[in-house]
DNA sequence: TATTGTTATACTCTATAACTATA
DNA sequence: TATAGTTATAGAGTATAACAATA
């Protein structure tokens, strides 16, 4: 009853996205931003979300962590936050030109890092490597009750 | 010049890494750990090495950020250190017998994550991932002068 | 009262620089 | 002087709890 344990993949994982990571990090550091901002910067490209909770979500942060950046932010001149006149509760956050700049910088910064990443690699391994990884990633976010719960 | 971008795979690791990640960190937690503590515990098991700068590199952390952990580990009586007699500038690190119960409750959870992780993935997809792994690493790891660098 | 976001505070992991102890 | 490790300090990213503003 003890199948072959077969490597530890989350241990293979966890360093392989350690050393990654920071590599993608110095990248977006390079280019003048970091991982938070650039993500930031790209839920507020690509989806048009209604407030700021669906950002950090959007991000996989807490509320708080993401005003936390959007200051920082907002002291770089890269985004403003003006409320909604339909609803006052709501801060509206947009690039300015500055913002806009830095994330085209970040883009070629992400897509170097990206070339570099899929060097060696099949588009076979890479279709595998996303498959794998959302798989995971459903398989981690189940509630673990069990097969039937 | 302009390849079909093919999906930013960077970003794809880095948010399932931060997810999965995520989730094996809740799993030391609950077994009474972290993940510094598990990795530095996995190299004193399993490699036998001569220094901490050694241990520190096994672990992806400078010398200053492991002393961080160890003075850590110590408080809670989970490693000793004591000076090697032959070299009394080295610090001999080891797992007391709280540290091996430990040890031993933090494999069970690294392992019942790794069962969770490997569910609807085949051994092939397994392989591929280890594979794309490790060449990523390696791609990352090069120094990025060319290919006759 | 419920929703949206911010502020205050703190924790974990990490790093660099300066230091002590030993060789 | 060189090597092994520690201490002091700092910074990034994150979170929770309490708060203010709006509906």
């Amino acid at each position: 009853m003890d199948s072959p344990p077969s490597p530890p993949i989350g241990l293979a994982l966890s360093r392989a996205a350690k050393i990654v990571g920071r590599a993608f990090d110095e990248c977006l550091s390079a280019a003048g931003g970091s991982l938070p901002t650039w993500l930031i910067m790209i839920s507020l490209k690509t989806h048009r979300l209604g407030n700021q909770r669906e950002l950090a979500a959007a991000v996989g942060i807490e509320g708080a962590t993401l005003t936390h950046h959007l200051n920082a932010m907002e002291t770089k001149g890269l985004v403003t936050r003006r409320r909604d006149p339909a609803n006052r509760r709501i801060h509206v956050v947009e690039l300015t030109d500055e913002g806009e700049r830095l994330f085209h910088r970040l883009r070629a910064a992400a897509q170097a890092h990206d070339e570099r990443l899929r060097t060696g690699l099949t588009p076979a391994d890479l279709t595998t490597l996303t498959h794998v990884l959302t798989q995971m990633t459903h398989n981690v976010a189940a509630d673990d009750g069990g097969p039937d719960a």
